[in-house]
DNA sequence: GTTTTTCGACGACCCGAGTAATACTACCGG
DNA sequence: CCGGTAGTATTACTCGGGTCGTCGAAAAAC
């Protein structure tokens, strides 16, 4: 599964603001979303419409309301948009994506240290048990 | 500027043949896609002009055929749509982008420890002028 | 009980990517 | 000079993200 969760700016920050938050009306969402976005209370409720029906959400009815929640979580769809740029981006390879960003000057060494260092204790650690 | 050049699947190839030779007629293009997509010679055409009217390619009359060429280079629209990622994703934080592929086990020790010596000989280099 | 407010449903648009059929035009062979 | 061909321009359509206005129902307020 996991087929293709990829989703827009708008439809990320709604989805942040229930997976913070576990459930929230559509009031909840335009209100939390009031910093970043100036938007119409009808905008969210449409973005999250059409949300449920590519099924990333669902809804309960709470007396009049209806509060949403997130049926994919943040892992997935980080997967699943990372997956697609490296697809579109890098023919597949990831550390092409990770060459291009220390090119890029993006990550220094001390980060990438950090990410070996703790890669490969992950690696001796659970070692005997990998696919 | 290199402001948004964040382009589609189609247009990404299309650009890769443009990289690798320099110039193409629109048949051109037509004949090195038709390995990776079946598509008509005129979906090729009209992709290439909307992606002029966007800026990323020109063309110059060759009797009678168009001959295309890429005005923006491959690290540019990389950096542009990993940007891109990073932004929408990521909140900006690169480094988070190479978290998430290290926990994903799409990057592994060797790959880092490749890339940590690379960046940090770098660094040692351009230690004097950096920040 | 009637009016006002609240909230979701629907429908309308815009825009860009992708896809392609059709129209148009200029050149070439006869 | 004329028509076929090659090759571009035009037009059109689908889909998804994004943005709202309006409408209708129902709850709340008076």
């Amino acid at each position: 599964m996991s087929s293709d969760l990829s989703v827009g700016r708008l439809q990320l920050l709604i989805l942040r603001v229930l997976w913070e938050r576990g459930e929230a009306t559509v009031a909840e969402v335009h209100d939390a979303l009031r910093a970043s976005r100036d938007l119409a209370p009808t905008t969210v409720a449409t973005m999250l419409t059409k949300m449920e029906r590519k099924g990333v959400v669902t809804h309960r009815v709470d007396a009049r309301r209806f509060v949403y929640r997130a049926t994919v979580d943040e892992t997935e769809v980080h997967r699943s948009m990372v997956r697609d740029l490296v697809d579109r981006v890098f023919e597949g390879d990831s550390s092409a994506l990770v060459h291009h960003l220390v090119r890029e000057g993006e990550i220094d060494a001390g980060e990438l240290e950090d990410l070996r260092a703790r890669v490969s204790q992950r690696q001796s650690e659970e070692g005997r048990d990998v696919d």
